[in-house]
DNA sequence: TAACAACCTACCAAATTAGTAGGGAATATT
DNA sequence: AATATTCCCTACTAATTTGGTAGGTTGTTA
């Protein structure tokens, strides 16, 4: 499951794609509009951030927006940002590899059924934008 | 991620898959066969058992065994029965539906990605057995 | 130079995960 | 009937992760 962390960032991603093209928008903003934690907030946008996801400006009329169009984001990156891996065993991880103890990788039954099921879930995850979330919202 | 508990109850119904129909296994086999903690996979079995999923008889020649063929045995089942929901947010669960705060189900877009990716994992999970398992292992 | 707004470091409480300990109950053998 | 065997049950614990909060710092704009 995603965290509730990785789903105010989507809330987050979601009212920033669309403001797209309109400027910054305040933290405190897409805080009390998406209610989520201000500070925890906070957190969550600079990651996004030093993820290239958004771009931000301080001071007056600074704010954080898409650093690219929510049609090029898609849902995969998200979740890797924030939540971390998507596949089921750390050894089947494209982005967060680990090696499993007690199993040789080649002949592990497991390993190959798990790898199935990431390139299902990735098909979707990596095709799936921000800009889908929003047509899909009525 | 499946939690560690989880990869654990697949080495342990693997062991048990490959001994279907030859009668009771003992836990301590399984354990020292499969470097599992004992008294850890004690718990694990036993949940397994309480799902349908094994059989168990006490006393000598006791055991633990698949209460149906490594066949019917899919991977979404024991994944729920351990590990919890697979879908990556509550409100999409089938097994585990929770409403999601501040979220009118209908119109969120998030909630339809969600869907759609729930499906794709599920088809592949419900669809893979412990036989599956056993034959993909060299 | 004041206000504004993001940024940074550090901390904290609650929940979850990964076990351990120790005895109890059922079964089979002698 | 007694004993050994094996699963079953309750309870506890340590470590890690999650979901935040607090408070000051830095950069920007007017």
């Amino acid at each position: 499951m995603l965290s509730k962390k990785t789903q105010y960032a989507f809330r987050a991603l979601s009212y920033l794609a669309e403001n797209y093209g309109k400027g910054p928008v305040l933290i405190s903003n897409i805080s009390t509009e998406k209610r989520i934690p201000l500070k925890f907030l906070e957190n969550i946008l600079n990651e996004l951030k030093k993820a290239d996801l958004l771009d931000s400006k301080k001071g007056k009329g600074g704010g954080y927006s898409l650093r690219i169009s929510p049609k090029k984001i898609n849902l995969a990156t998200v979740i890797r940002v924030i939540n971390g891996p998507i596949a089921l065993l750390p050894c089947v991880s494209l982005n967060f590899y680990e090696k499993c103890e007690d199993c040789n990788e080649e002949n592990c039954g497991l390993r190959k059924m798990m790898t199935i099921t990431r390139d299902a879930t990735l098909k979707i995850l990596e095709k799936k934008t921000l800009n889908d979330i929003m047509l899909a919202a009525v």
